[in-house]
DNA sequence: TCAACAAGCGCC
DNA sequence: GGGCGCTTGTTGA
């Protein structure tokens, strides 16, 4: 193999972000980069150090090159696209190598986050100036940090980031990688042109709503302080309504050490003398309803009051008073979420501009077991589906978000992993399968309600749950939870067949591991590589049961990942790859987000007109002949993508 | 006072 | 049952 041509991209910058959105935030007007430094692996030029104006920067990306090279190259890429358009045009059409995503996804997911330091010691790099690390953490920029300090730092990072590239690159070649390791950096290039575009806010319906939930949630509030005020004084007496602890020793009981004062004699001066006297207080339950076993805390003991326990005791509890008081907690919890997770931790994330507001959330492909993306500051994976995502709207006049979703993707995938011929008809033929499974029970098909409770049951058998959790989960009777299991393996024999050999598999060809140090582990590993070359790591753990063996494999995680990983760490990202490759240089659309088995994009009323739904449709219609193309490897069955459009996030109806 | 952990809860 | 991230309270250094 000739030399490959990379060319390293780092780039130095100002931490001048308030520390809400993180203070290096690629996407805060307050921030620029300083410093760019670019290493070519065979050019004899020496290495460039640019500033803002300088072209320099401009000539070297027009160089061809095999992969342009960084780490956590997203964040690079952001600040040199706010630089300057041109470096957007000529940076987006590289082929990227991003060490941290390779060496993710080399180490099988175990590596979250791959520094530069941790890579460079395992590939025997000189470590970088702690001086220059220091001075970042203590939020001093590029700006304030001389050249003479900062240049010899940056060279360094360069140059381990060729090396550790140049590494990887044979490694990945050598385990058969190479094209899921293409796919996802094609999957990194979508993710940063998401982060870059960031969702746009209507920030004045944003004030609005926030005064609504904030009047809601004192309300509530000061209801549910006046029915703690009312319960007995023998109970536990609540301190702080947030308090799960201070919850569970009312409803519950448990004893409190409470500190009082007794009298001890006299001083000198005759005043009486007082020590304090910790005493044990028992408390009586509030509730007439005796804790599960399973509502106990295993590492703590303590009782839930987590949402199913509350339920619980709200429909059942014998006395009027605690079933309303559980009631308005419930509701308060509702309200409290809203407020302080939704309002609050969104509102901190809004970057006002002159023009528009945006939040800009980070979307990190470096962080899961499974290879599934993962969403922070904010985290847009968890928006509750209420008039909070009508904060979300199109930058464009009379724009629409429009998104697209794999219709039962992870249905659709273990039909593929497992082949089995009776689900891959179902899906294929456009059959639901909760209703085909409910008709198999029942004789017909459910309504729209049924439907939905019996769905949970079909989830959660693919997660791994035993018919003991789906009876609790679903709140169905324990026979009814073991006719579903038995009526779905009956219906989809191969699916059981497809567990019961991970398992085997596992059990057969897992193995301890000896660290360098010489020191063995007590649990197995087994590393499963699947037909994409993904490498899915799973280790023993500490038994609950007791019997046969101390430390098994988890029987759902085996079940789980690679069902997971294939449709939202393998497929999605492949798609978005090719999504990008398509819409990168339409105008009028910006790729905004993705959440697990959907795309969002923000489309201005031209093009919409001009047909880019329909051309994206298009693109995840086809995702079979992709995966065919770039795994070599034919789906079982063709995946199909359903479409909704809404002038907000919250308002989409299907197209 | 701070950091780590636990509980709880939002989404796919 | 799987996978996450965020907020708050608790705990222990």
């Amino acid at each position: 193999m000739s030399k490959l041509h990379l060319i390293a991209l780092d780039v130095e910058t100002t931490l001048n972000a308030p520390k809400e959105v993180g203070s290096s935030h690629p996407m805060h007007p307050l921030n620029k980069a300083v410093y760019v430094g670019i290493l070519d692996s065979i050019a004899v030029l020496c290495p460039t150090f640019s500033s803002v104006d300088d072209r320099t920067s401009e000539v070297k990306f027009s160089i061809d090159c095999d992969f342009l090279v960084g780490c956590n190259m997203s964040f690079d890429l952001c600040y040199m696209y706010r630089k300057n358009s041109c470096f957007k045009e000529v940076l987006q059409k590289k082929r990227l190598w991003d060490i941290q995503l390779a060496e993710y996804l080399i180490s099988g997911q175990t590596e979250k986050w791959p520094s530069l330091d941790r890579m460079s010691l395992k590939y025997g790099f000189p470590v970088k100036d702690g001086i220059i690390t220091k001075m970042f953490e203590a939020g001093i920029g590029a700006d304030k940090i001389p050249d003479y300090l900062i240049k010899p730092y940056l060279l360094q990072d360069l140059k381990n980031t060729l090396g550790i590239a140049e590494h990887q690159i044979k490694m990945v070649v050598d385990m058969g990688m190479m094209d899921l390791v293409i796919s996802q950096m094609e999957a990194l290039h979508c993710v940063t042109e998401m982060m870059y575009n960031g969702m746009n806010v209507d920030y004045v319906y944003f004030a609005k709503y926030a005064g609504e939930v904030a009047t809601e949630f004192a309300d509530v509030q000061f209801k549910l302080a006046k029915d703690v005020n009312g319960v007995p004084d023998r109970y536990y007496s609540i301190e702080d309504l947030a308090s799960a602890t201070q919850w569970s020793k009312l409803l519950f009981g448990g004893n409190s050490k409470v500190v009082e004062k007794e009298a001890a004699g006299f001083y000198k001066n005759g005043k009486p003398k007082f020590k304090n006297v910790t005493k044990n207080v028992d408390y009586p339950s509030f509730s007439t309803i005796a804790p599960l076993d399973e509502w106990k805390s295993e590492k703590t003991g303590k009782v839930s009051v987590d949402e199913e326990v509350l339920k619980h005791i709200s429909m059942f509890d014998s006395i009027p008073q605690v079933r309303d008081l559980v009631k308005q907690l419930l509701l308060y919890r509702e309200v409290t979420k809203q407020l302080t997770t939704y309002i609050q931790g969104l509102g901190k994330h809004v970057i006002r501009n002159e023009e528009q507001d945006y939040i800009y959330s980070r979307i990190n492909q470096v962080t899961t077991a499974t290879g599934r993306l993962s969403s922070t500051t904010p985290n847009i994976q968890n928006i509750s589906n209420n008039p909070i995502k009508k904060i979300f709207t199109s930058r464009y006049e009379d724009g629409t978000l429009v998104e697209f979703d794999f219709k039962q993707l992870e249905v659709a995938v273990l039909a593929h992993l497992t082949k089995c011929k009776q689900l891959i008809a179902d899906i294929s033929g456009g059959a639901d399968i909760h209703n085909e499974l409910y008709k198999e029970m029942y004789g017909k098909y459910p309504d729209a309600v049924t439907r939905k409770w019996f769905k949970s049951l079909t989830f959660g058998l693919i997660y791994g749950a035993g018919a003991k959790t789906l009876s609790v989960q679903a709140g169905c009777t324990l026979e009814v939870a073991k006719k579903f299991v038995v009526t779905f393996y009956a219906r989809y024999p191969e699916v059981k067949g497809w567990n019961t050999s991970m398992e085997n598999v596992a059990n057969l060809k897992g193995v301890h591991i000896t660290t360098p140090e010489g020191l063995t582990s007590i649990t197995r590993q087994w590393k499963h590589i699947s037909e994409t070359k993904r490498i899915y790591t799973f280790n023993e753990y500490k038994s609950k049961y007791e019997g046969t063996r101390d430390y098994t494999f988890s029987p759902t995680e085996l079940k789980n990942y690679p069902v997971q990983g294939l449709a939202t760490g393998d497929i999605v990202p492949l798609m978005l790859g090719i999504v990008f490759r398509e819409l990168v240089s339409t105008s009028g659309v910006k790729l905004i987000n993705t959440i697990h088995d959907s795309i969002l994009l923000d489309c201005s009323r031209e093009a919409i007109e001009s047909g880019v739904v329909e051309k994206v449709k298009r693109l995840l219609n086809s995702t079979h002949k992709y995966y065919q193309s770039t795994f070599g490897i034919p789906l079982a069955l063709k995946l199909s993508a359903g479409v909704s459009s809404g002038k907000n996030w919250f308002e989409m109806e299907e197209v």
